[in-house]
DNA sequence: CGGACGTTTGAGGAACATCAAAGCCTGTGG
DNA sequence: CCACAGGCTTTGATGTTCCTCAAACGTCCG
């Protein structure tokens, strides 16, 4: 793995303090002196289309907090298929699983240009002695894994394809905290929603001509509100 | 709810650090002085097959070890039909979610006859500050919710209903640690799988037919080694 | 301009859901 | 002890959905 690595002006403590997405991110609760046990600067990863931050079974030494783009975690199965379980967008952790000493459980790709920074298992370890507030955090991005898993398996996997389509539809939406982003690829929703890219592109299609969502290049705006009522009219 | 309530001779200390479960539960790494700071008795309850241990949107005051028997987490759609999310078998937490003081996400039903015992939050946080060995185990526990979650999503819910019935089949031996077990109801079967009971007893009776599988009333036994080939000859 | 890649659309067939009825345990009450 | 009701499972017949295969179309890049 050669990932582009940014060098920041202002690498150093100011640079995680100040950082846009600390809030939501692991380093969320710390105070400005815990930031004194670690090794800085962190390290910052750039990562284009495709590329991977990591392969499943590969050893697991840092965590990962996404600062923009979006990331899918990627099973394969054997006969090439493959299944996305979980997207991970700015704030959310990559490689959680490092945190236990197990390798990591799925392979990391970029859907988007990404960027991340390269969290030490070592340093995670130091800040846990230190205080208790890295813990609390940790509990809530976990909360997050069990939360997404939730909705993966309860809405996204479930019924008719047209209605899994859409409730992907209202959930990116959901995320994105804007009824406009960038859609996946036709490919990429069907290996969310387990099923192909043909009935995909089939219902989307259906959802256009019904005037419900608009595509142009890349990005999709929805009715969210259309979808709701098409949703729960199908119920 | 009025689950029925057990009290122990060896109601105390000695009751919890002597517990058949504890090295797998969430009190696992806690030294024998940790105890001291509970709330001694611990609550536990049995639940017969089909009680409700909570509902989806319970606020959450306390998890659950699950001490003998099986949970399933079930999500409830509009419309009747309901998806088991997870399931718990002794050493594992039930209602983990109430750590970050949000309700219970999913409704957790006992699959067979069970034992539980209640750990309040306060509990919890008490333990928290006073020592790191509970993050540690917090951590590994919330590691297991993510581990089975990509099993579900990556193997049983994708591929030929066929294949995701042995899937499961090997999936609860390994949990099991044998190939001899309960096995759930096909409606369960169903649910977890997202295919339907009739589909579930089809493959079954085929399974039965090729000598793969062997039933007697509840209790299954399977051919391990002749299912994992069967899988493999078909991926 | 041409090639690679993703999307769209179509026709056909297989897999699975649905509906329905019969069979089988289990517990209950006569 | 047997009869019977209720729940769960089994099996069958039918229909729909969605997958598969295939070809045409569009878009992005060299």
């Amino acid at each position: 793995m050669k990932l582009i690595k940014i060098n920041h002006a202002w690498d150093g403590k100011d640079g995680c303090v100040n950082c846009a997405v600390r809030k939501q991110a692991l380093f969320g609760e710390l105070t400005r002196d815990d930031f004194d046990v670690l090794h800085l600067p962190i390290p910052e990863f750039r990562l284009s289309v495709g590329e991977t931050l990591y392969y499943a079974g590969d050893a697991a030494n840092s965590v990962y907090t996404v600062r923009s783009g979006m990331l899918k975690l990627v099973d394969f199965l054997p006969g090439g298929e493959y299944r996305i379980v979980r997207l991970l967008r700015p704030g959310d952790l990559a490689g959680i699983e490092a945190l236990n000493a197990r390798p990591y459980l799925n392979q990391a790709i970029a859907m988007q240009d990404t960027e991340v920074c390269q969290i030490s298992l070592a340093d995670v370890e130091l800040l846990n002695e230190r205080t208790p507030h890295l813990c609390r955090k940790l509990t809530a991005l976990w909360q997050q894994v069990q939360n997404d898993a939730d909705i993966w398996l309860g809405q996204l996997t479930v019924g008719a394809s047209a209605k899994r389509v859409v409730r992907l539809l209202l959930y990116l939406a959901d995320v994105a905290e804007t009824s406009e982003f960038l859609l996946p690829s036709g490919e990429d929703m069907g290996a969310i929603l387990a099923i192909t890219k043909e009935t995909v592109s089939r219902t989307m299609a259906e959802l256009k001509r019904q005037k419900l969502v608009f595509t142009e290049n890349q990005t999709v705006r929805i009715d969210y509100a259309g979808l709701k009522q098409w949703l729960d009219a199908r119920s």
